[in-house]
DNA sequence: TTGAAAGCGATACCAT
DNA sequence: ATGGTATCGCTTTCAA
């Protein structure tokens, strides 16, 4: 059998004027029942959704949207680093659900850390006449949030922060998170402690590597790479840096794909028992290697929530000033943070 | 300073008509040049870019389409089992990848294998006139898949099969990658061999098992568990098996969670380097775990894929039979899986 | 080449 | 309580 776009005479094309005419009503009391508005006579009611049953009618959100006086479309749309992160699919994974419990669907789209594509992905959302919009920005400055901005739509930056006056951001307290980390490897007696990081571009980027710094202040003891965005980049890295002369006695990074590429290193040169590695972000499986891998765990789907919240309470009328939620991070030890330097060794 | 819905004077409530009037054209112009169609008289063109800018005008592409011959939202939608699930989400990047190219958007949301979830979501989506669906079905038999065909919306399958004549599907093949997996493990001399599998209502679930008994038909030996479908269900079930009289000496796992699951039951147990253990559908860091963790490894990007071209060509007017492609699967051996039987140890 | 006008499917006002 | 009708913002004939 084929799939044709009209292979039987119901469903498509069936508007509320046919269901009006089938039922013998006028066309607004098919639209009352169809949107639930009380005062419709019982029986007539009946007849109405009788009358659509028969003809497959389907309500067209669509033209909805474009008549009703307050234009909703009841749609938000999230604009994400890499839908396929693990972090980014918890994030939209908490706001579907949060949108879902009241009836509003969700569009999202990968950025790829890619400032064009951000723009056009939120020119395209705005066109869509997306309700509001959740974004993780790609930069500090950013012309696509701007934009949404002055044409009105709500927003709200999640994970980064945005040089934008009056839009709601919700981050996590990524400075502390990092030093109270550096502070547990300076304990443990490390004084050589190599930093891998993200693009400078990225806020969580620098904040991390600012509370790496506040412990290990930057000099020759503790290396500092930036722009390290995939796991191979950050294996090579990590190799580079162990076949140095005077090697790190602990990683600290500042991203899960870092984390992981530096643990491949280290697993390969063998390392993994006498180089201590602390990641930030907490990702799937960390726990079951070993040994373990200590991270500065985020909790994305609240971080996902609690956007979700700011943003609905802009579209439920909301005109304050914008606000800021700071999330806060967790240290998890799990052995891999809790080797001590080689000088600390008995 | 506040996040109003009117904030300025611009966006917002800006139509082509204010835009027409402005330039000094007419409605029609206006429409011409913002769908780029020739014809239009280059200074004119830029009389209307230009009123359009100073405006701050932006398209409505939910108008646009309501009036537009071909109805299209340029929009497709996609049911998954659980976005934050990796193989949905590399299901979900690998679609709405191949739907950017031409420039359409993906509309997505979780059924959570909950059949009334589904329902809703495909209603809400039909309603939202997606151009077309791609849905991950939750039962053979499924409803809500039959209302959006009868609707006429144009529908792929996908991961699973469904008892529905007509509907275009992609999956992998399941049995014969199972049954592969199997009979190496037969081979290493493996003959007391659980297999543990998701809910039996899943058709992937089916055809795993299949394949697994092609090799070892159920029996005493062959414990086989069901209707696992979380990694603590998995790890209690796993624990239970390794405390019977007669122990397996490999496990076989129908599904990422629940390997997971068996994984950590034989770790907790320091089973890991003498029970085998072999997994369907390969996950982030099976490799660094050691020993590593076989699978039987399915390429969801792949997937991805080829649903959405099987959709596109519906989009471009295929009027065709159903197809059904079948993407091959492949076992990677790490460790885990050729550790062999005792019995056949020196 | 350009513009006026009809109408997509639904909502909301205003009579009845 | 119910129905007629103007209208949302846009595309698409059809005439000029």
């Amino acid at each position: 059998m084929a799939q044709g776009r009209r292979q039987t005479g119901a469903g498509r094309g069936v508007t509320m004027r046919d269901v009006a005419d089938r039922a013998g009503v006028g066309l607004a009391t098919v639209s009352r029942v169809v949107n639930g508005v009380s005062g419709v006579a019982p029986e007539l009611a009946e007849k109405v959704r009788e009358a659509a049953r028969d003809l497959g009618y389907r309500h067209d959100a669509t033209a909805s949207s474009l008549r009703r006086a307050d234009r909703r479309t009841d749609t938000v749309a999230l604009v994400l680093e890499d839908v396929a992160n693990p972090f980014s699919s918890a994030l939209q994974r908490a706001i579907t659900d949060a949108a879902a419990e009241r009836g509003i669907m969700v569009l999202s789209g990968s950025s790829d850390e890619n400032p064009s594509r951000e723009r056009d992905l939120v020119e395209t959302f705005t066109a869509r006449r997306a309700d509001g919009l959740i974004v993780v920005p790609t930069g500090r400055a950013d012309d696509a949030l701007r934009a949404a901005r002055i044409f009105g739509t709500p927003l709200v930056a999640v994970d980064r922060m945005v040089d934008l006056e009056g839009v709601d951001t919700v981050t996590v307290d990524n400075r502390e998170g990092t030093a109270a980390a550096a502070a547990r490897l300076h304990a443990a007696g490390h004084r050589r402690v190599a930093y891998f990081g993200d693009q400078p571009t990225i806020w969580t980027a620098d904040e991390r590597l600012a509370g790496f710094s506040d412990i290990f202040p930057v000099g020759p003891a503790t290396p500092v790479r930036r722009g390290l965005s995939s796991v191979q980049a950050a294996e090579h890295a990590a190799h580079e840096a162990l076949a140095s002369p005077e090697p790190p006695t602990a990683f600290v990074s500042g991203q899960n794909l870092i984390t992981i590429g530096i643990r491949r290193a280290l697993q390969e040169a063998g390392l993994e028992h006498r180089i201590a590695l602390v990641g930030f972000d907490d990702f799937p499986l960390a726990d079951l290697l070993t040994p373990g891998v200590s991270v500065i765990a985020q909790d994305p789907a609240r971080l996902g929530l609690e956007a979700a919240r700011l943003l609905f309470a802009r579209l439920d009328g909301d005109e304050g000033p914008a606000r800021h939620c700071v999330v806060p991070t967790r240290y998890i030890a799990r052995g891999s943070g809790e080797i001590p330097a080689p000088s600390a060794r008995p």
